[in-house]
DNA sequence: TTGTAAGCGTTATCAG
DNA sequence: CTGATAACGCTTACAA
């Protein structure tokens, strides 16, 4: 009857419901867990420390859409963060002891396996960004970086730019791989290796990826920086520099994110529907777990590439910066 | 065996270890719960929403600082954010129903009585700030929060402000009053009601409330922001204004966040150990577990007042606004 | 040192 | 519509 039975008799039904807040009884999960083999609960893992998960608004957008998603569905959402090698065989191991009913994987970086561990051990995944191993058969909810980091090369080409550099993402993330293969395709034979560097996608990396980009360089004229948070570090050291942004350096960020419309000059940036990807990825899941999901293709833009992935589209949105 | 038993046949052992991993086999928490009535887990509950929780980098402190010791302890934690009260009352069921050991609460507005439910549900709790309604028995960790108004009052007066306003947190949050309280003990008589205005401790009410300030009185010279995040919204209008920091107004705010020492002009600031409160929060939460757990008490600087919590202190870091 | 049996609080099944 | 009974997978205590 506490589960929502309707076939009982009201006058029944009126001397439980009275016992039940009598003894303010509460159903035990973990009795109910062990019968149901369903905790109604899922989580989300970010392979990154708390300084990076907390400090990038990436990772709020995801938490929103995912959550909404699975409120609704009836799911509790929790959050776990892991770095070291230690931590994610002890995570994997508390996860795969049945404590969650899935897991979404968010800012997986190659060479820990997590998801295949999660996998092999029975327990549904669904990835946020295209894994960098293919032999991963996770499902998966990626953006369309390639054709973002073409975007951005082809904006800063069409600017007038002559010297254009890249701030990329980090090698083991497909994030980074990929936003910086689409600005080489995007420059064509204009690209230039040893105006490469790589960041961590955080604010600090990008100063000083920038710092290094102009001390072999200093003549650049535009740079394309694979997250807006990079992109803010790389501002400030520009202007250390003495020089001016955009009209001595063009700049383009990626992820739209608050900070990047508020900030002076305001930033161009590659946009992405991350909020959205939270959703999507949720949907995945709950599906996966066998509850009913309005279907995800049904949403606007998303289309399938490989066969198992969803990927959003991304578009340029064209601020004081570049 | 699987659990650690010493006094078993090494070649039994043997046998074992090899059909658990043939098997790869894992214990099953639910059933091991439903025995132990323990599942080594603790949740963070943030009653806040997730842009503010993923924001402010207070949060992520806490949450090192925690996550630290409970690592140490071999508890996994894992994070829930809650606003609505539709969500709250889901939550404090979830967690009624023995999904977590304990409990670590933080950012608790007045109102909504979390603390009440989880206690009464017999879930040892931990609140990070002192608990507004003194009725709430719940072992808490704050900062000093009345010495840093009175410290940041004090410096600005000693500066020679003459006209000094403050922007306050949030007067359902006991960090919000007592830093209030402090700012007007230390004022004294120079003390002017019609200087106060609330923020959310978010950068954006920050620079609503800075706005409203200037409006109603263009002539203020110091301002005692209650949170860092804030102080940077606030620094931002003055700027806009045509007013330098700290020659026009100077600021004093709370926290001593990372970017306040990176900010320009860097910011002077009421710093508090928030990692430490974490780690603090978690050996309380600890001990109530009947966990071994140094003694709190044996930390540097954290006294008791009242009865049941602990209040660490603060202190002024001075640097270039005020 | 090993084996056995009881019980944790649910849900599911199946007679009444 | 109601009540009894058998799992679920583990821990614990006790007997062998």
């Amino acid at each position: 009857m506490v589960n929502g039975s309707t076939t009982v008799d009201p006058a029944l039904r009126e001397i439980v419901t009275q016992a039940v807040d009598d003894l303010n009884y509460v159903p035990n999960a973990a009795a109910r867990a062990l019968m149901t083999r369903r905790t109604d609960s899922v989580t989300l893992v970010a392979a990154e420390g708390d300084d990076r998960v907390f400090g990038d608004p990436f990772f709020a957008q995801i938490v929103r859409g995912a959550s909404q998603e699975l409120t609704r569905a009836g799911v509790q959402l929790s959050l776990s963060m892991t770095q070291s090698d230690l931590q994610i065989s002890s995570l994997s191991r508390y996860l795969a002891g049945g404590h969650t009913d899935g897991v979404l994987l968010i800012s997986e970086h190659g060479g820990h396996r997590l998801a295949e561990k999660l996998v092999e051990a029975g327990i549904p995944v669904v990835i946020g960004g295209r894994p960098l191993d293919p032999a991963v058969e996770v499902p998966y909810v990626d953006n369309d970086n390639v054709a973002g980091g073409r975007l951005a090369a082809e904006h800063l080409r069409a600017r007038g730019c002559r010297r254009v550099a890249t701030i990329a993402g980090p090698a083991d993330m497909s994030a980074g791989c990929d936003r910086l293969e689409g600005f080489r395709q995007g420059l064509g034979p204009d690209f230039r290796e040893d105006l490469v560097e790589h960041g961590l996608f955080t604010m600090a990396s990008g100063e000083a990826a920038a710092t290094r980009l102009f001390e072999r360089s200093p003549d650049i004229d535009g740079i394309f920086v694979a997250s807006d948070l990079m992109a803010l570090g790389a501002i400030s050291v520009i202007r250390k520099l003495g020089k001016r942004v955009p009209d001595d350096v063009a700049i383009v960020g990626f992820d739209d994110i608050e900070l990047a419309s508020m900030a002076e000059p305001s930033l161009t940036t590659i946009r992405q529907r991350t909020e959205n990807q939270g959703r999507l990825m949720a949907r995945l899941l709950l599906r996966q777990l066998g509850h009913e999901v309005d279907d995800v293709e049904s949403e606007p833009a998303p289309s399938t590439p490989d066969g198992r992935g969803i990927v959003q589209h991304v578009d340029l949105i064209e601020r004081e910066s570049a």
